[in-house]
DNA sequence: ATCTACTGATAAGGCTTCCTTATCACCATT
DNA sequence: AATGGTGATAAGGAAGCCTTATCAGTAGAT
């Protein structure tokens, strides 16, 4: 049966031939000299060689028979070897280094995510993080396939993701969307129905009324634009108004302003998804914790 | 403070995560399974962070955290590599493997060394040897300067080589040399001054005779020939005889024959040259003691 | 030459670590 | 509901490791 070393035990060893003496090395391993005696001479048992030449005898220097000076370099590297993963683990346990992958859908992406992702990498040079950003039906296939540690997405179709867990975070509210000098921009909050007077222009989260009493707007609008440059671009130049999630407004617009809509209320749930049997790397649940704590309150 | 690992402990984990299972590992490790489960909850904390999926509650399978994927390799790969250290070890001690030099003056090494070497090497495929033959003094420096483990050589000078140790092994009578058909080959032992009436070949071992009484021979000598090779073609050519030690001459000539002085009797000793306070290498230790138990007793 | 200061080895006891047996809690079968 | 599988947990004992106290040997100083 081939010896088993102990970690510790080779230290000793190595202490003990490079300081040239036990009381050095014992002084260093923080132990008292039998103890360093005991354990070179258990190393010496396994090996059935003396690391050390006779120093029982008339000799005064502690030194390395053949065998030990073959047998250093390979303790040695042995030790630097198990002392490179203890770091490498402590660190990713620390969630200091690693690779962390995420997606998220635009809004939260492009209006939240920024500088809460600013402050978290902040004293951790050494951490990767992939971002990616698509809408919520990719974003939970991202999750579901494990191309992401987690994903940032809507709640829906619960029943179809079983499997997987969402940490509703923010609250979208659906409001209304018009230059600052528009009529409506003097409201606080709007119901539906003061809509009808204005031009309507549709967009990719229109369909986010569809289950409300507010539906009939949508076959008021007259015109449809999916992408938000243009929308943006479209209201801007006071074609009309749009229904948007806040998220997806600008933040800090100098020519749009959001104004909620009172009636209804149509909220849409963003949160993190992971998926349920799977834990997170420890940067993942590091990030996941620090969004928690400083978006939940808020 | 850094974690330190116990290759036990890790064999454990990587049982578990490969074998599936903690009953499976236990039996792997020959262990109960509530060590390996004690073995791996340590690991975690010295982590502190799981490396398998929350086992107490609903799941089946035993499965790695993604954490734990990513310690799996690492593992792995400090087992090698401290398998492989404690295998070389091993083997070593076992004088299996490794490297050995080794220094002999040129009798010996033509004369003994062969046979013995043939034998010890046969079983160990991965033993290296280096062999090097000169003359006694080239071979003392050799184990001075610690270039061969051990030499083989004459005893000389000994206040010189105090930090050396001499084991005699073989005995090297001078004795005279002379063709089968040489009115002298009909002795079994001679006096020197039989020697007078033939004609005597000077080598460099002749200088051996200088502190017997056999001196006047020296002065007697008309030839001198330095060169083994040469040395043996005049005499196998009925030039004349020559003295020599026994080991310098072909053990099993057609053409030549040894008879030993008797008068004086002239001996070398030729011994195992080491440094006091080294010990040897294992594969070293095992040739020593292989030719101390094959040549003394003869 | 003896004394002192250093080396490391050794012995006995205690503390810690690890492993064992016995048992439990939980889930998936039957 | 009963059975057989998972792994966790508790308590006791064995083994390993470290401690204090002491010893033996060497080198250098007086």
């Amino acid at each position: 049966m081939l010896p088993e070393f102990k970690i510790t035990q080779l230290r000793h060893f190595v202490w003990v031939a490079e300081l040239k003496g036990f009381h050095a090395a014992a002084e260093k391993a923080h132990r008292t000299q039998p103890a360093i005696s005991l354990s070179i001479r258990d190393l010496e048992n396994k090996l059935s060689e003396s690391l050390f030449e006779k120093r029982n005898a008339k000799t005064a220097k502690t030194e390395l028979t053949p065998f030990g000076e073959y047998f250093l370099p390979k303790a040695k590297e042995l030790i630097e070897h198990h002392d490179r993963i203890s770091e490498d683990m402590t660190l990713l346990a620390e969630h200091k280094t690693g690779h962390l992958r995420l997606a998220s859908v635009p809004s939260i992406a492009s209006q939240v995510l920024p500088e809460l992702l600013l402050e978290f990498v902040n004293n951790t040079p050494d951490l990767h993080i992939s971002f990616f950003d698509d809408n919520s039906s990719a974003v939970y296939r991202m999750v579901e396939n494990q191309q992401v540690d987690f994903g940032i997405a809507h709640l829906f179709h619960e029943q179809e993701h079983s499997d997987k867990t969402f940490i509703p975070i923010w609250e979208d509210q659906i409001g209304v969307v018009c230059p600052k000098d528009h009529p409506l921009a003097e409201f606080k909050e709007l119901h539906w129905k003061e809509l009808r007077n204005h031009r309507l222009i549709g967009n990719g989260t229109s369909r986010l009324l569809e289950d409300s009493e507010a539906r009939p707007l949508i076959g008021h609008s007259q015109f449809y634009i999916s992408n938000m440059i243009s929308l943006i671009a479209m209201l801007e130049a006071g074609f009309g108004v749009t229904t948007l999630p806040r998220y997806a407004v600008p933040k800090e617009s100098e020519t749009l302003c959001f104004i909620p809509l009172s009636t209804p209320v149509v909220v849409r749930r963003i949160g993190i998804v992971t998926l349920t049997n799977r834990s997170l790397t420890p940067p993942a649940q590091a990030l996941v914790d620090f969004i928690l704590a400083r978006s939940r309150p808020a």
